[in-house]
DNA sequence: TCTAAAAATTGATAAATGTCAAGAAGAGGT
DNA sequence: ACCTCTTCTTGACATTTATCAATTTTTAGA
């Protein structure tokens, strides 16, 4: 059997990874620096890429395809978030050289750039820009498990479902329709519900102008939705 | 009537401040600069200092009291954490530049130093060893959350107060007795609990060996305590 | 010490959410 | 198209959590 890991040098994601934040301020050495020490690899679907709990040896950009953050404790899990392109991920335990509070697991055929914790912890110590970028980075990061926290402790299930699919149509930049980005077992576990109980949510926003036929989501009374979701930029905006 | 708020200029909180991991690596001068454009605040107990949504205009050292930290939506209000000396908030809101996410109340009659979030900005961009702590902050500030979500969605009201009551005895290093830092209506909504619900969860954990009267926590048989409560570092340490 | 206000507890009940079991619908492979 | 496997849905029921109202306890002033 053929092992499943390709490996190859960087090159033509350069680009795409100069594109994010965190490493668009940067000096071109430092960019260099970190690329030189990465690399690549493609992984297929269902491959664990870090284990909750293990030591954190590479910040981990996700270039292509999907990977979904997990946590577990005492026999239950949880999705914690789903990462898509291009992004990086598990910044915080690369940073503290701690371990890992999240098993990452692609989704899809993903392909991911590898850049060892090291190279990034040394990187920033000569870089100040690369510095900055980190801290926004991070601070950023903080907000938005903030607002998941005011997400799950202020919000009944079928609220945070309301807003989600707000959230979700605004993040396609679709019109009425979309399409679930994600299947529903792993939605329900996102937004810290279980399966049977997203069904009858969704169900239940029939009631709210929102109709479901399979993973596509039609939005047939956005104002309606919108008063009974109540989102607010506090919680529900990703940016800011 | 005279004014609650007294302001002077700091100096004996210096070497407390200079103490704070965020603080101890910075040159002198950048430690000074930040410090002769903060002042310190002393405020009487139940003050607003931050607003949710508003700008954010400082970075907040306590250094004596307490503060809790609010955050609300429609109506509803939760505690998001307690602050206790000496330590920042909303260190990433300042560095965004970017609204509160939550409010700060003072609990008690605390003092304050302000520092200036424009001048937090401007002291990191020269001195890297303040960029380095404020990323090891931040990364620090973010698993922190982390773990509070995975306290949410993957234990029941009753298991998150067992493994804070275990928290809370060794942050204490309390033998098997101690008091709890705030009344039990705010550690209820910190839980995300109704206080009726707290009440009946400590009558529950009287069956795993924690007894209560008051205020008053004695845990007698620790061991049975924590095979119920199950803590994991990954959860309950606040360090790593 | 007494009194008034706030906090905590309790019981009854309701609502939200989870579990289990069964069936329906959908996806992928041949 | 057919089968198989998985996901999704549904109903019945259990558990957890919240709400409401009443009472007790505690706290803080006067």
């Amino acid at each position: 059997m053929r092992t499943a890991l390709r490996s190859e040098r960087p090159d033509s994601h350069f680009e795409d990874i100069r594109g994010l934040h965190l490493f668009s301020e940067m000096s071109e050495e430092s960019f260099l620096t970190l690329m030189r020490g990465s690399y690549v690899q493609n992984f297929p679907p269902q491959v664990e890429l870090v284990t909750e709990g293990e030591q954190s040896d590479f910040l981990h950009v996700l270039v292509d395809g999907s990977v979904e953050m997990l946590s577990s404790w005492n026999g239950r899990e949880t999705v914690m978030a789903t990462v898509r392109p291009i992004s990086t991920f598990i910044l915080a335990a690369t940073i503290r050289d701690a371990p890992y509070l999240m098993s990452a697991q692609t989704l899809e055929k993903s392909r991911i750039v590898l850049i060892p914790s090291e190279d990034v912890r040394d990187v920033f110590e000569e870089d100040v820009n690369f510095a900055r970028s980190i801290i926004a980075e991070l601070a950023q990061c903080y907000r938005s498990v903030v607002k998941n926290i005011k997400d799950l402790k202020l919000r009944t299930s079928l609220e945070r479902l309301a807003n989600y699919l707000l959230r979700e149509q605004h993040r396609q930049k679709a019109g009425d329709s979309f399409d679930l980005p994600i299947d529903k077992r792993r939605l329900a576990s996102r937004l810290g519900m279980t399966p049977e109980n997203l069904s009858r949510a969704f169900k239940n926003l029939q009631g709210y102008g929102v109709e479901v036929r399979g993973g596509r989501i039609t939005i047939t009374d956005p104002a309606e939705l919108e008063r009974f979701a109540k989102p607010d930029p506090l919680i529900d905006d990703k940016s800011a």
